[in-house]
DNA sequence: TCCTTTTCTGACGATTTCGTCAGTTATGGA
DNA sequence: TCCATAACTGACGAAATCGTCAGAAAAGGA
């Protein structure tokens, strides 16, 4: 229950712990993890010794990092699918907007991907989003699995991998690729061949629409 | 064609080498990738000045242990399937193998999974080979996808992320687990859901008939 | 304005890690 | 057996990294 005003003095602490992060990222999503603390100041452009007033150690400074990458996807996630009552729909559409996010928003994509697959059991971000639409999907008869977990598997592996390809090869269609996998999966969840296409085609609301201050 | 008959000291530098390889490999199953070179060369039970003399830096090292891991499996899957004709066979066979693979040889599974989604790019390992059965199931007809590089992407992916969910959660069935994502898959690459039930629960060969030397 | 509190800052000693190298041990051949 | 060569070894100086701390700067309050 601390949410007094937040006053100048936080902000300022917000400022700087900020930038700590955002250098984070960029480090993450270059794959270079074992950097030197000073490196990540200098990158933040911030004090040495501020560090050790947010974060003691660098593990937790790379916590953090991704935790925030996780949770904004997440949270434009949410805004974007906000009217949708389909469970099918929801899911489709934040598969389909995740692809486009690897070009899009390559940095925050490859943090995705350079952490690996530990964001799958991850409290934060899309995960457990991905699992709470499952769940929806089989409550309202939506989808046909054995499992729900290996079905969640499915979704996030290929989330995943397909991260990863849509990097390694820059000129294939982004776009047409993950929608074409989005009913894949949708076929795989037990959607009719025919609606799982139409689906996955369907206009979708605009990512540039949100995350004004969206890192890169 | 520079295979003349090995000899001892041959033999000895290969084994110091080795023996740093299979430490590397237990520290990447840990995720303690940024340990101090001394303490590699202490695992594997060898000098500290013998690293240089194999590797010139601990990079060197981790990409040849990812290497080593992937190639030993790789070989172990072709001499599994070695009598198969039918590349969904194979492809069934190689996932539900490799499936079964995260339990039995826990580390050579976390190597694979904490190395992450690059080794779905890597020339070597388990990546090529479904490529191959993939393209062979597409030319003989047996597989109806659109995209070949999809369908790896979604195999891949999966299959990694299988490998974290038995890890996650310990007392989940295997091989129940993995026969039934493989059924899924099939299903995904176009063969009719019956036949892809049966080709996923038909006898496997014997893992343990191989890699005596096998790591953990 | 002046004092208190909070945060920022970079220099510094302590510690860790690196990579080399001179000496040792194992191997192969004469 | 004895020498030449190749590989192994650990100690050591050099370099990088760490975490602290005393002082500076900013913010808040009176």
């Amino acid at each position: 229950m601390t949410d007094a005003a937040p006053t100048r003095l936080d902000r300022r602490k917000a400022r700087t712990r900020a930038a700590l992060v955002r250098a984070a990222q960029t480090f993450i999503a270059e794959g270079r993890t074992n950097t030197a603390i000073l490196d990540l100041t200098q990158a933040a452009d911030v004090g040495m010794g501020s560090f050790y007033n947010h974060f003691s150690s660098k593990d937790e400074l790379f916590r953090a990092a991704v935790e925030d990458a996780l949770d904004r996807h997440g949270a434009a996630l949410d805004e974007l699918t906000r009217d949708m009552t389909d469970p099918a729909e929801v899911f489709a559409c934040s598969f389909r907007l995740t692809g486009r996010l690897h070009r899009r928003r390559p940095q925050l994509s490859k943090v995705l991907i350079n952490t690996g697959l530990s964001i799958a059991t991850s409290e934060h971000g899309i995960a457990p989003r991905v699992r709470r639409d499952i769940q929806a999907g089989i409550r309202t008869g939506r989808f046909t699995v054995a499992d729900p977990e290996l079905a969640f598997t499915i979704a996030a592996g290929t989330a995943l991998c397909l991260g990863q390809l849509l990097h390694t090869q820059p000129d294939r269609d982004d776009a047409q690729a993950t929608d074409q996998i989005t009913e894949d999966l949708l076929r795989t969840f037990g959607i009719p061949t025919d609606e799982a296409h139409r689906i996955s085609r369907r206009p979708l609301p605009d990512l540039d629409r949100l995350l004004p201050d969206a890192i890169a």
